[in-house]
DNA sequence: TAACCCATGTAAACGGTTACATGATTTC
DNA sequence: GAAATCATGTAACCGTTTACATGGGTTA
């Protein structure tokens, strides 16, 4: 979780609050979490000297604290960035639920299907939008290996490419459930 | 996880330790639990009614419990497949070292991701050649709604879209990281 | 004889979610 | 006057992973 926030504050300083709300709207698409976890990991990583902060006084608003990474920090995000990783486990309810679907009845699977195609669908949708979005914003920016533009774009091409797959394999469940046969019939 | 318990009790009566092998091989491809996790479930799931298990006395090797579904499990397993889900939060660690792959090194960052690549499409070859072998061994069992030969391929079929998207993608980035330009030039 | 498989459990540690807690300012 | 935003924290709970624990039988 922690390279989570140095990925943010590596862009800009932050405070707490501020990476909460990137984190709410997932980091690259790929990561969230809630501010009862980013307080204190924000505390860790001071301790270790990965972070710095410094209050800011605001008149209208709450005081604040920004925080920096410090060099230690930036060190170990790049180290980390290209380390090897042992594959993890994906958990996916859906795809547990398609498990036991030669349980369930045909029309309510197909609903639920269909649902989550819809819903992946969108998703995918809004992406492609934001993926338009940056090609015409950061332009040349989206070739440049040093920009955080350019990671912010790799992570979203997976995203488009995560909701796709999704959307068509819901799509193929789905109408295999639709045109499909119950009990010991034969096909064709 | 008490559901993919249920689920693979659904289809043949098995002990903790068949059930942890199962599990072990991701059910589904997309679940999976040690053993410590599985036999205190059993006993949870035992506890309300849902699984019960007889002694099966062995000469050779240790006895073991044999845990079958009830009624009321299979009840409680139907009414869940088609019952809506939210929207869970996706984790991928990858995609995460991706978001910050800006402050990394272009050569470290290209081993890493055509490792990942390799590694996604061996496992695509793996699930392929499974699929494969289900269709010609399966024959029409795959077509038929309440069969769980149908239910298995059908989850067989989201790992193949995944690892299929996920390849892509690594070939995708690590392309743009050898083909790439640092700093501020500009590219063509 | 050493390693591995079968078989079943408990305990500790870890990471993440939900709930508790406070308080000022701004917008409806 | 109520709700939402800004701002920061703690505490409890829950699911998962890793480690501890035992013990007989088989294979190399």
């Amino acid at each position: 979780m922690g390279f989570a926030l140095l990925g943010l504050l590596a862009q800009e300083p932050l405070s707490g609050y501020d990476l909460k709300l990137r984190m709410e709207r997932r980091v690259g698409n790929f990561w969230s979490a809630g501010h009862s976890q980013i307080y204190p990991e924000l505390a860790r990583l001071e301790g270790e000297g990965m972070v710095e902060h410094r209050v800011v006084e605001q008149q209208d608003r709450p005081d604040k604290k920004v925080y920096t990474i410090t060099d230690t920090g930036l060190h170990e995000l790049k180290e980390w960035v290209t380390a090897p990783v042992e594959p993890g486990v994906v958990r996916d309810e859906l795809v547990l639920k398609a498990y036991s679907v030669w349980l369930a009845d045909p029309e309510k699977a197909v609903t639920l299907f269909r649902d989550q195609q819809r819903l992946h669908k969108e998703q995918l949708l809004r992406y492609e939008e934001i993926g338009a979005w940056m090609e015409e914003e950061w332009g040349e920016d989206l070739y440049r290996l040093d920009s955080p533009r350019f990671a912010i774009y790799a992570t979203l091409q997976r995203g488009i490419s995560y909701e796709r797959g999704y959307t068509e394999w819901c799509a193929w469940l789905a109408y295999r459930l639709e045109s499909g046969v119950r009990g010991g019939g034969a096909r064709a």
